[in-house]
RNA sequence: GGAGAGGUUCCCGAGUGGCCAAAGGGAGCAGACUGUAAAUCUGCCGGCGAAGCCUUCGGAGGUUCGAACCCUCCCCUCUCCA
């Protein structure tokens, strides 16, 4: 019988791993098949991509036979989360958070398989709305030292600016949402970001507190860019991984831009591309790399919006970037064609009356249109600058008509800048 | 409750009656260079068909020919004291 690697393993070998409670222990308790939590915070109506870490690390889990469970924040979101934060948090009504809640159920079963038993998803909303206050003062507040939590480091930034009470509480919320899920489910591994590792530890306390039992922890590391950058943040804002706010075509072209030196760990992170194939490529340099960039684009473009919409998103870059070789020795399990074939398009399009583009439309009325520019102002500077084309002519003058003069089979592709492009069809 | 310090454009942070759409930095955008990478250099970086005009400096009033800047009240944050 094949040995299977303990998930542990897995995950540190690709980088998922920041902080662990006991290495030893933790191997023990993920060597049977066992249960693990996340929380996500229903703070907006989508994910994005800085919470990719933790929902492959339950896909992790559930591929290696665990039960993830997921707990969306719909009691916790109404309090708010302080952690490495240096401001208060918008604090949502019940409305909104319920909204968000049910979007982000929607989106995470795309990851994950929530068939009977595989995996599970709660809403602390469930338990923790209906606390009665002193109940749990004297069965949960009293086991928490203030004097240890004003010294964890989860509160520290914002000991310097201001804490209130509520945001002070969050802890105590979130250790009660772990010790509740060790009950119902026997669930003794929480893991999250880094910055929760003082709130996931206060849930172990808690356990060992109420029932003697030891509970476990894994912490992921921030994922930065090479650059420095906070992950999925851009200008536009952040990456989301609902196509409704960032295209199938965006999210590509988001990780086809990665920096090369950050290769090698996206693959890891992101795909579940064999760390053998990866490890294979770890040597690259330069260009070369573009051609794995390519795959960690596809790879991880398919694993959010389908292979399908991956596929689009790849045909659009190739038509607008050109087509990048393939070996069919790089990185063999990725489904990704590797010889020229046809499939969608997913350039992003926008509809104009056709009588407006018979008599011409300013070229800088159709960059803000498409989206390519927020203001007038912004895409007369971007013309000024050289930086607006027209099916790959510059434009010149900022009100330049564009109308069906410029019209070609892909319809009338608008560039700003070398890499945004949109279309325009009527 | 008392004393003090503050709230400026996406962020940090200068400005303390006209020269202020507001220094500087960061972020961002474009161009050059490249490999749809990084670094670097240059330009831009509230809005308006660009002339001038309009909207911004926590909020509401007021003083003044003129207010981010002075006065009044209010809101919010921080620090110390009680």
């Amino acid at each position: 019988m094949q040995e299977v690697k303990n998930v542990f393993d897995v995950l540190k070998e690709r980088g998922f791993v920041a902080q662990a409670t006991d290495e030893v222990e933790l191997k023990e308790y993920l060597s049977r098949s066992v249960t693990c939590y996340i929380g996500f915070d229903p703070t907006a109506d989508s994910l994005h991509i800085g919470s990719l870490v933790p929902i492959m690390a339950l896909a992790q889990m559930q591929r290696h036979g665990h039960r993830p469970i997921v707990l969306v924040g719909g009691g916790t979101g109404m309090v708010g989360d302080p952690s490495g934060k240096t401001e208060m948090r918008q604090i949502l009504t019940l409305e909104e958070v319920e909204k968000n809640v049910a979007a982000l159920k929607k989106q995470l079963s795309r990851y994950l398989d929530f068939g009977e038993g595989k995996a599970v998803m709660v809403n602390n909303a469930d338990w923790l709305l209906d606390l009665r206050y002193i109940e749990f003062l004297r069965d949960i507040g009293r086991h928490f030292s203030v004097n240890r939590m004003l010294a964890a480091e989860s509160y520290k930034l914002r000991l310097e600016t201001g804490l209130n009470f509520i945001e002070f509480n969050y802890m105590l919320l979130q250790a009660y949402d772990y010790y509740y899920l060790s009950n119902r489910f026997g669930c003794m591994l929480q893991m999250g970001g880094n910055d929760q590792w003082g709130n996931i530890v206060a849930g172990i306390e808690l356990i060992r507190r109420k029932t003697g039992k030891s509970a476990n922890a894994i912490t992921f590391p921030l994922i930065t860019t090479a650059s420095g950058a906070k992950m999925g943040k851009t200008a536009a804002g952040a990456i989301w991984l609902s196509s409704d706010k960032t295209s199938p075509y965006e999210f590509y072209q988001y990780w086809v831009n990665t920096d090369d030196r950050d290769v090698v760990r996206f693959l890891k992170l992101y795909t579940f591309l064999p760390l053998e194939e990866i490890e294979a490529v770890e040597g690259m340099q330069g260009q070369e790399l573009n051609a794995c960039k390519t795959i960690l684009a596809y790879e991880a473009t398919a694993l959010t919006h389908g292979e399908e919409n991956a596929l689009a998103a790849h045909d659009a870059a190739i038509r607008i970037f050109g087509r990048r070789d393939l070996s069919p020795g790089l990185l063999p399990s990725s489904s990704i064609p590797r010889k020229p074939g046809d499939a969608g398009d997913g350039i992003p399009t926008t509809f104009v009356e056709r009588g407006r583009l018979e008599s011409g439309v300013p070229a800088f009325e159709l960059f803000v249109e498409t989206g390519l520019c927020d203001s007038r102002s912004a895409a007369r500077r971007l013309i000024q600058q050289g930086g607006a084309y027209v099916n790959s002519e510059r434009v010149t003058d900022f009100d330049m008509p564009v109308g069906l003069g410029h019209l070609t089979e892909e319809g009338i592709l608008l560039k700003a800048g070398k890499k945004k492009v949109h279309r325009i069809r009527f």
